[in-house]
DNA sequence: AACATAAATTTAGACGCTAAATAAAAGGAG
DNA sequence: CTCCTTTTATTTAGCGTCTAAATTTATGTT
């Protein structure tokens, strides 16, 4: 039998010569792992549909470029006869993502590996607004260089890092030009920001990175069609369909700004927002609410915090405020439902936690809003769930891509 | 050399032994041909990337099963020199298929070949409403029967047959229960009406077959996102996002139902109920309009294409109603383009022709509704939208399963 | 008639897999 | 402890599908 024209492993020893693996397979089984935790030969003929001597050809080929390992012999438990099955698992240290929430105030970084274990968090706020490009540049340079450091890990080690950017960006991770907060994130992310290190960068807009992070591991897992609000400041909506994110032909897809158009709701005002404001429309009207005293005697600066405290103790001028919010999220959410009908509509970001305490009004105005009312449910990510799906999203690219890209640890 | 283990062919003169082809081989070639004419070797090198062997092999094969035929020897333009080329296109007479609209009133059944061109058109009324399950399904069954002898082929020859019905229809081809309208339409379409051809019936919202009716051979030709509205008497929309068709959990995405909520619109009355009911208002309020003449003396009963002739000639108060309609259609669109960002919005149906009036008011309104305008036009298909697109998601099926599928005149 | 050209056809063999035979690594029975 | 059973891994032969290269064929040109 004659040599293949193969790289390596010509130790011409007992060593047959390896066979050269279709790519489909290569994938196939590098996706089966990664679902699954350690995995037999058995289990990928299960799977894959391949024979035994292919499946377990493929993970030696996969092991060798270092993308799974195998696991020393102990038994999975169960079995007790026959010859022990060889164990593979896919090799989470074989390289690691960056998920990144760049916001207006702060830059926000998520290293994990490929697992989607988180392995550092950072965050930074940006110089006080107006910052300038160059300066929202270094900051962002700054905050991966300390998620790295904090993770351990060099940047040759990075396989690809996903931005979530709150704005408009297509299909093609393009910023969509003339789009009223684009100039703040069109500083060159993918071109200049990291150009030395030859990642492959993505951006995507926020909201949708969300709604990835929901359907990957939050209240949203395995919707197929799903919306999710980030609802704090300016409502955003990302949209999956089918399992798919939407775009619509500029990335304007989900983009609330027409919500003038819609009965009861006239501004894309996020909760936080507006419990700031009447809130502070309460106090100027000097009514009688215990919000008064949490703000406390010095300001008048009422924070979105203070109304849901204070209604959660029973006051009613702030539980008024929150009917109101509850009344406006259900006007937006029926119009979502009726549009794309999703399953699930799940309301996100920092301000997700005090939201649980509008669900009964949402619900409970929801079927005369609509005839396709959808669940809601509050995300339970907290103010990580951009940087999550930004994390979500670079994991996707890193399966889709992974016969191209080098694992981190990879033999020779 | 032995034989293989392959069907036919075994006039042992010459005749070496038929290659077995992967089957995505043969698509891939079948879709070429679909979409171009006549196709050469060559052409079909550069198309695939196969080899000239395997590219002819695949002819060869796929003529021996019916879905192409090879064309006498005239040369192509152009090429003077070498053996002539062999010539393979794509039969469109290896079978047809069958595209319906059945709406509440009328039902409408197209045959079309395999390239889509029309052989036979049929539309008949069902009995006055309401008609009985039973005899509607009779007269589906009639003008099915009809529309087959007018194009001369029998019943065997269908390869699939795909039905527009006006209610909520989700991915998998089911009526969605418990809807305002789902009791005309689910009738057993596709166990019981079509049960006796053994058809492949595809059950599809009318208005997601006017979108790809569009993006087939419409004004959104080659449009990957798009909204196509049905506004005759009813609002119903059809979306595409990169190219697929939208549904949402169970087929209700697009459904404008609970336009109650935004502004200015109030309900999913199209274009020609709207002009019929202002009308009568307008005639109820003795105004002076041309409207009365074109209705005539003896009824009160104003139909939309009066209002529409009467702005035509000049019709102040004709022309003030298709203001009216033009506002509240920019709404709807505005609506659709924030949440969607579509590239075109295509109104259809049988008002299309003349919703062309709309468009100035449409598309100066439209600006000022939404920061992302999309286009608008209006179809060109008439009354046909549906059926037409009928036929597209047919066609479509034919070619995903056509290995599956026995061609009209297959040989022995 | 001889040549040039572009394509078809034939042939050998490469590639990537499967199927079947064989070997190995364990537990259990005697 | 040895032999048997079970379950898996490994090896081997070879099959199906394609490519690459050599050969042939059909045409136009000189």
């Amino acid at each position: 039998m004659l040599p293949n024209k193969v790289k390596g492993n010509d130790v011409s020893t007992t060593a047959t010569t390896p066979q050269v693996l279709r790519l489909a397979n290569l994938k196939a089984v590098l996706s089966v792992m990664r679902a699954n935790g350690a995995v037999t030969g058995t289990d990928l003929i299960a799977a894959t549909g391949l024979t035994r001597a292919t499946a377990i050809a493929v993970c030696d080929d996969l092991a060798a470029r270092g993308w799974v390992r195998e696991l020393p012999g102990e038994r999975l438990v169960g079995t007790t006869k026959g010859r022990p099955a060889r164990r593979f698992e896919f090799n989470p240290a074989a390289g690691c993502v960056l998920g990144m929430d760049v916001g207006m105030a702060t830059a926000t970084v998520l290293v994990a590996d490929l697992k989607g274990r988180t392995l550092a968090r950072v965050s930074e706020r940006f110089e006080k607004p107006p910052a300038s490009a160059a300066s929202r540049r270094a900051t962002i340079k700054q905050v991966v260089a300390r998620a790295l450091a904090e993770a351990g890990l060099p940047p040759s080690v990075v396989l690809a890092a996903a931005i979530g950017v709150s704005t408009v960006v297509d299909r093609h991770g393009k910023v969509a030009a003339g789009h009223e907060l684009s100039e703040h994130f069109d500083i060159g992310l993918q071109t200049e920001v990291f150009a030395d290190y030859g990642w492959p960068v993505l951006l995507e807009n926020d909201a949708n990175l969300a709604a990835l992070a929901e359907r990957w591991s939050g209240v949203g897992t395995g919707v197929d069609d799903l919306a999710v609000m980030l609802a704090g400041e300016r409502l955003g909506t990302g949209l999956i369909e089918s399992g798919r994110l939407l775009h619509g032909c500029n990335g304007g897809a989900g983009e609330v700004g027409t919500l003038e158009l819609v009965d009861g709701v006239g501004s894309q005002d996020g909760i936080a927002r507006l419990a700031r404001y009447w809130g502070n429309e309460a106090l100027a009207a000097d009514k009688p609410t215990l919000i008064r005293e949490l703000v406390g005697p010095g300001t008048n600066r009422v924070s979105a915090r203070f109304v849901f405290e204070a209604a959660a103790r029973g006051d009613e001028v702030a539980q008024g405020i929150l009917d109101r919010i509850g009344l406006r999220m259900a006007r937006v959410i029926a119009v979502l439902g009726t549009f794309f009908n999703p399953e699930l509509v799940v309301i996100g970001g920092a301000v997700a936690a005090s939201a649980s305490a509008l669900l009964p009004t949402i619900t409970r105005e929801l079927p005369r809003l609509t005839a396709t009312p959808p669940r809601v449910a509050v995300s339970e990510f907290g103010d990580a769930i951009v940087a999550a799906g930004a994390v979500r999203l670079a994991l996707d690219y890193v399966e889709e891509h992974a016969m191209e890209l080098a694992p981190a640890d990879a033999p020779a």
